[in-house]
DNA sequence: CCCCGGACCTGACACAGCATCAGATACTGG
DNA sequence: CCAGTATCTGATGCTGTGTCAGGTCCGGGG
């Protein structure tokens, strides 16, 4: 669980969960808990966000809406933890993505990998991924800043790839463009390809972009 | 307001408009449709879409939440109801914002005037392109069609432009690509300036992105 | 083995917002 | 001014939320 202090503006990783009650859950309870989150993982694939009810998760995970209260107060919660785990689980390899690549010997395929990587990871986890999107759109910034701590790794590294290089521009707002665009063409690939432009297309045209703004010219 | 034809999938214009009961509103109908649209709009400035209650709009309207769904089965077609009109009278000018620039007699300008404008009418139409935008990404199919009718002017149009100056890589998919690059640095950028990116640098990135990819190199 | 206390679960309930309809009210042409 | 139609709304049933008191399950001590 990553939770931020709105004072400090850090982000601290706190594991010890407590039910509605104030309870520290035991084995039981933990089970029971992780059957809420997956049933709502399940339920993500079919069901949009908006129409997810607790009564449905609930039954899904084969127990009552009353037990749900028990371990989170609404929905949004359970959504924040899914995020969460996601970020936490995955922050490290987005960076790997970057910076594990041989950006000297062969700035096209690394770039090339770096994008087909990204959205892949994206297709993966579309449902939760898409659910962090939306609601960091909305504004909401616990989410937002999931969203930031999962970005912060593949960003901040492609900002030091920038400022090496001296590619004229901000390295920071390359970087967090380039970063955004992936995000976004991920979410969007459906449609892209809906209007006649096939995967190989896209992920070579997002690579060229991340070549031309972050590596420089050939 | 454009309707899409799931069967054919021809998009139409159709301005005769339907009561709940299948009456043609008179005036005062219209009226009262349209205090119903502006309310909503109003509200949408400081209410999250999620948020949006019939029985607000209705308030906000100065009438009753029977009165509303004589005008629309639900919040949703409202909004459906905005985005369509919105993408109706941008279309043709979002397009202009590309196609009216010298972009052989000064290529790095005409980035620049076409990102700006475009941030700029991202902002001062944010509250109904974000549900747009939301909508779009969930999947549905009638917010999506009226989204890429909002963009086909602006993004056929870096398409020929691509073409003409025959940019290595597939020009549809460019020119696809950065028009959602330029949505989606509209829709994070308070998120960016709270990263340290300030309006202009973020400008002259996206230009910067936008003439290596569709103009070509200096 | 039984029993007890805490961990866990749930049926029942009060409430918010949705959606509908019958009847009241307002407008307009003659 | 009145009839007839367009427009509006109070009343109502329904779905889903969130809370609580009380029931069930389970492991350890007597």
């Amino acid at each position: 669980m990553i939770s931020v202090d709105e004072q400090t503006g850090t982000v601290e990783i706190d594991s010890d969960l407590r039910a509605a009650d104030g309870r520290v859950p035991g084995r039981r309870g933990l089970a029971t808990r992780q059957k809420l989150l997956s049933a709502t993982r399940e339920l993500l694939d079919s069901v949009a966000y908006r129409d997810l009810k607790v009564v449905d998760i609930a039954q899904e995970a084969g127990t009552s809406p009353a037990t749900f209260y028990q371990y989170f107060p609404d929905v949004e919660s359970v959504m924040l933890a899914l995020a969460s785990d996601l970020s936490e689980a995955w922050h490290g390899d987005l960076r790997k993505l970057v910076s594990n690549r041989d950006w000297d010997g062969d700035p096209d395929g690394s770039a090339k990998v770096g994008a087909d990587g990204m959205l892949e990871f994206w297709t993966r986890h579309k449902p939760v991924l898409r659910v962090l999107d939306l609601a960091s759109m909305e504004g909401d910034l616990r989410f937002r800043d999931i969203r930031t701590f999962l970005l912060a790794g593949a960003t901040s590294a492609l900002m030091d790839l920038a400022a090496e290089r001296r590619i004229p521009g901000d390295p920071m707002a390359s970087a967090g463009v380039v970063v955004g665009m992936l995000a976004h063409v991920a979410n969007h690939q459906h449609g892209l390809e809906r209007w006649g432009v096939s995967h190989d297309v896209l992920v070579d045209t997002v690579a060229g972009i991340i070549r031309r703004t972050i590596v420089g010219l050939p």
